[in-house]
DNA sequence: TAATGAAATTGATTCAGATCAAGAACTTGT
DNA sequence: ACAAGTTCTTGATCTGAATCAATTTCATTA
């Protein structure tokens, strides 16, 4: 463990579009004070930061690369639960769960880290309500996200799932852009959407169908209301085309209308 | 809506055998004052306190009576997130998301509830760390839970998650006992366990095979090992097995043979 | 640029769990 | 205690996604 903490200034995560949620609303005294707690580290791909069943010792802020966390049985198989990129935070739930780690983390590229003690995340907890303010509202954006997950394995068909991820990428990269990038392996983003490969490659041959160009990692929409079909009422408000009336199958208007 | 602040009194939660979570370690006065902002109300059985897509009111601490949360698509299909039992808070997480809320919420029984303020539970949150901290735990605690949800429906067999149920519910309540009631409706489990009552039944039948009773709500273990099968390593620490060399599937014990 | 290996696609087959359908067991109320 | 409605169980069938297997495409490195 390389402790370079003279190395941590918060120009690091705000190269980024905004401040990340972590740390936002926080005085620049708070930040300064978990930064010098905190150190930078890098990891190589495919490194296991923490496994299922370990004491977890750190949150993982990610500055820059791919993590996913995952759960595995016995049999080797895996269910994905989250896949993170620079910006999110990892583990920092776990750490006010108790106990061991419920998941496995892992790095899916080369990965710049700040590493931040689980004792000091408990205890600024305590001590800072915007910072425990920061957590709940990301801890609770999580469990909505597993919410979708648990419900989009339960009741959705292949084809929907994939659909349900394509709009909300292409919602958070600027409904504007007609095309984005998949930002994981296709085998790891078919993984996370609970089916194998070779069921998500057929997905994308359904989804082709309905308006939506596949080329290679690159999605480009044909039209800006393909992905409508796949929208809900948690979505709309995320929608910059939900008070146009061209949507096809809007649940704002749906609601009314039915 | 019907305000009689006055009729709650501390008293009312403290009935259960321990002060529940949301309200650890809170000072009498910060007790106090969440209750005076409360109202405590009854419903009956199968009502709907909040639709998916409605703005969330309230919180809802469960005085008595059963509840459930789940999320349901055109079709009709249902994935049941939670099923909730006295002593039980919901919607506290959806609270802290912002927006709409992703879950409708139902009654199952008769039920007594007290519903704290959404503004108020937001506010509070700011004031009272330990109230944010009690918060952060709860949620917490719930996103493990859809953790295992998540990978019970992508990586276990309907037997294996019903096992894995049923030994959650045997650690419950007390190991000492060998048999347990089942707190819901079966339909219902099936449900959250993301399965169809058809196959709940039939993999009932299959866990008879491996020593245990079942007699319509009345779980009865053979033998104190006969859901160790079903463990995994975030079970082992509630289990009171876990030190004992009999157990013979124990994930501890594996985990330094392989 | 060719060679090697990994990832993705495509096709054929299998199988677990959903669905459909009927009957049994349990509740509830009169 | 009986009738009516649930809920649960059991059986038969069907279907969609997993699995198995073979290419194809792409990325990496010699």
């Amino acid at each position: 463990m390389i402790k370079n903490k003279t190395d941590i200034s918060p120009s690091i995560f705000f190269a980024g579009s905004k401040k990340p949620q972590l740390f936002q609303g926080l005085s620049e005294d708070s930040l300064q004070h978990i930064l010098e707690n905190s150190t930078l580290q890098n990891f190589p791909k495919d490194q296991i930061l923490i496994q299922q069943g370990d004491i977890p010792e750190y949150a993982y802020f990610i500055v820059s690369g791919q993590m996913r966390s995952f759960r595995s049985n016995s049999d080797g198989n895996e269910a994905t639960i989250r896949m993170l990129e620079a910006g999110d935070v990892c583990m920092e739930a776990v750490i006010f769960m108790g106990g061991t780690s419920p998941i496995t983390v892992q790095t899916l590229s080369d990965t710049r880290i700040i590493l931040i003690p689980n004792k000091f995340m408990k205890s600024f907890a305590v001590q800072d309500t915007q910072f425990a303010n920061n957590l709940l509202r990301i801890v609770t954006h999580h469990y909505k996200n597993a919410m979708h997950q648990i419900d989009a394995m339960a009741t959705k068909t292949p084809v929907q799932r994939v659909g349900y991820y394509f709009l909300q990428k292409h919602i958070e990269q600027g409904s504007d852009h007609m095309d984005f990038e998949l930002p994981f392996k296709k085998s790891t983003i078919a993984n996370h959407l609970g089916m194998t490969p070779e069921t998500f490659s057929r997905a994308l041959q359904q989804i082709k169908k309905i308006g939506v160009e596949i080329d290679g990692e690159i999605i480009r929409l044909k039209d800006a209301y393909a992905l409508c079909h796949f929208c809900d009422t948690d979505t709309v408000h995320d929608c910059t085309l939900s008070n146009k009336e061209a949507c096809p199958v809007c649940p704002m208007h749906k609601s009314t209308a039915h």
